[in-house]
DNA sequence: CCACATTCAATTGTGCACAAGTAAATTGTG
DNA sequence: CACAATTTACTTGTGCACAATTGAATGTGG
């Protein structure tokens, strides 16, 4: 491989992979002034989304949604626990399992989270076409990536000439 | 506006940012492996790239290309230090700023870190042109976001009609 | 029944992100 | 030149992400 070759590859490395990056960084910037009245952070507020979706869950239930541990989750539940939104209990048929519960606080949160949806489409600026067309192109993306990585303990044997012109 | 509305707002609102937060997610996690032998970090990664690019530049140049503040990439760039991968100098010119340089061992790991943009495009298991067009669209939504919150220091007056049918 | 592996949540430690505040150096202005 | 405003990086504190470990509860084979 000539040297020459290789910036272009770590341009268009950065392009792509970067891209997603700092996409997600300033969503989870334009979230926050959007969340502060709520008293949620972003990922907490997924978390509450995926509450008002399906109630009473276990946390490797809730972690299996949104493709997070137990090691984020669990300091992340007890801060919403302490912020009286949500009760964690363990499971009286399954005593490994600790179950969570919207309060009526959490519940009452979901209507004023109700406007923050409009404000965050909004801000994309882009049409609904344009917006549902990137969503499942990043799907798509996601699903690849996790079907390799989980297929990847070691490293693929890759040979420079799979991705030649 | 009818109750029976918003849970439909609030999933589209999952599929849109959930799609691009997960993805980032899923992404970081794929790199992982391919940077461990480098002994990088993914943002560490991504800071290398901009100094293989270009080179000396100050820690506020970098936080531009990175959209980073320096509350992230003091405590990273004095990782990278540590490990001999670059040296941080103040301006002799400018005694405020700090310039990162790369040493002669951050130079050499853009060898070895030639054969990471084969593999992450390999795992995304999409073609280029998919690829090229996933970008662009990043890009857009980036750029709109950005420039929606930047003109947010508090909330928009923004009307449930702002985004009718 | 009883080793034994598996499942599940919690814990520990590292490394981002970012807000807010500090301090030093520079620049702009009268 | 004096001095206020700005720029720049650093520091502190909070909250994710995640690897690795721990420990309790459950299930399973012998």
């Amino acid at each position: 491989m000539a040297d020459d070759a290789v910036p272009d590859l770590l341009r268009l490395d950065q392009q792509l992979c970067f891209a997603v990056y700092s996409a997600s960084l300033a969503m989870t910037r334009l979230y926050q002034p959007l969340l502060d009245p709520l008293g949620l952070t972003y990922p907490q507020y997924l978390v509450m989304l995926v509450l008002w979706e399906t109630d009473a869950i276990t946390v490797s239930q809730l972690g299996d949604r949104l493709m997070l541990d137990s090691g984020t989750l669990t300091p992340l539940l007890k801060r919403l626990e302490a912020a009286g939104q949500v009760r964690r209990a363990r499971d009286t048929v399954d005593e490994r399992r600790v179950i969570v519960t919207l309060t009526d606080s959490g519940w009452a949160l979901k209507h004023k989270a109700e406007s923050v949806p409009e404000h965050v489409l909004c801000a994309t600026a882009c049409d609904l076409e344009e917006l549902v067309a990137l969503t499942a192109r990043l799907k798509v993306l996601r699903s690849n990536v996790l079907a390799f990585t989980s297929n990847l303990p070691p490293l693929p044997p890759l040979s420079s000439e799979s991705l030649n012109h």
